[in-house]
DNA sequence: ACCAGAAAATGACCGCGGTCAATAAAAAAT
DNA sequence: ATTTTTTATTGACCGCGGTCATTTTCTGGT
């Protein structure tokens, strides 16, 4: 009851992957047509479906990987001291995430992990972003009243909500920067 | 170059509005299909689409409606003193809105308005939420270094990261109100 | 080399949201 | 009362994600 895997498998994979990056290159995530995905990877429609359980599992995987890279060199940034330091180091993940509205939307629904034995790929970035955060709380000059860990969720907290505000008309004032700046001033170093 | 609006108009969006409810009542949100609607309202699939942009309208419609029905409940709740009392005052809010993984996903894409001009009404509805929180603010025993609006804003923050973790299988260990009151003594009453 | 069984690829088909030119009904103009 | 204009309704049709029975291709055993 062996399930070997051929290796045709992965070339058509691969070939999906890549067509799909080149039909992004072009029009963006929110454009990408599964049909036209298939159209340029040279294959039948029902092959995306064998490869990927959705259009979603694919956009998971894609958004994923970009995302992993920008944390990447958020790590190479190396420990910031500041808060504007912080903001600086996690700026690439933070563009890439509202980037466009439709790769924003996608992450924040995929950043629970639905299941425990099956942590998707943009699940498994979110626990990476905290982790790093995490790991940066522990050699940084903040109040101590609370864990790192706490702190790490508060930072993960506000990103969001700096971001969602990104687009809302309402609050369009106050760029994204400025106003992470003022919660996590507010946040890690609360004076009252 | 007036815009008549015959009665005959407010009677099918009635009908088209009550079928809906009743269509929810039996299956809930996200099994709700427009086909099944507009044969309950006994009208054309196309005349749905005169009354409402898309399927995503009328449920910000239903689900704005019911989301402002929690919110004054909360209201009538009076202003809360305490930190485990001020969640229990927004509970109905945040029991409604994680009360179907689709209305979360919903609620979550739609708080923001698109533009000013237009505020739709789940953004709405965040607004009141916040203007509602941010008067506790004023008249509650809290940190004061910061604004009102300021502490409000991040109770909204706090608020929807626990939402988002319920739905998170690696952190399912903790439930929603222990891990907001963790968050909001951290955030309200700072001891370092 | 050949065959049996497993794995992969195929494309016709379906479900459902959304569109639009044609039609019917109401209101305004005569 | 009749015509004209505006507003509302209709349903055939389209786009696109997703399914599945069938066919093709691969692999391991003899």
């Amino acid at each position: 009851m062996q399930k070997t895997i051929q290796k045709r498998t992965l070339k058509t994979r691969a070939k999906l992957i890549a067509a799909s990056e080149e039909v992004i290159a072009k029009g963006g995530y929110e454009a990408l047509r599964v049909e036209e995905v298939v159209q340029a990877a040279g294959v039948a429609k029902g092959t995306f479906f064998a490869h990927f359980r959705d259009k979603d599992a694919l956009m998971e995987i894609l958004i994923g990987e970009k995302l992993n890279a920008c944390l990447s060199r958020a790590e190479d940034h190396g420990t910031p001291k500041t808060v504007p330091d912080l903001i600086d180091a996690l700026e690439p993940v933070h563009q890439f995430m509202t980037s466009e509205r439709y790769v924003f939307d996608l992450i924040i629904r995929y950043s629970g992990a639905a299941a425990v034995a099956e942590i998707g790929p943009i699940a498994y970035c979110f626990e990476r972003y905290f982790r790093m955060v995490e790991a940066w709380m522990e050699n940084v000059d903040t109040r101590t009243d609370i864990t790192p860990e706490l702190l790490a969720e508060g930072v993960q907290a506000f990103a969001i909500q700096s971001m969602s505000l990104k687009y809302c008309a309402l609050h369009s004032a106050q760029n994204f920067s400025d106003r992470l700046e003022v919660y996590l001033n507010a946040w890690l170093t609360p004076a009252a």
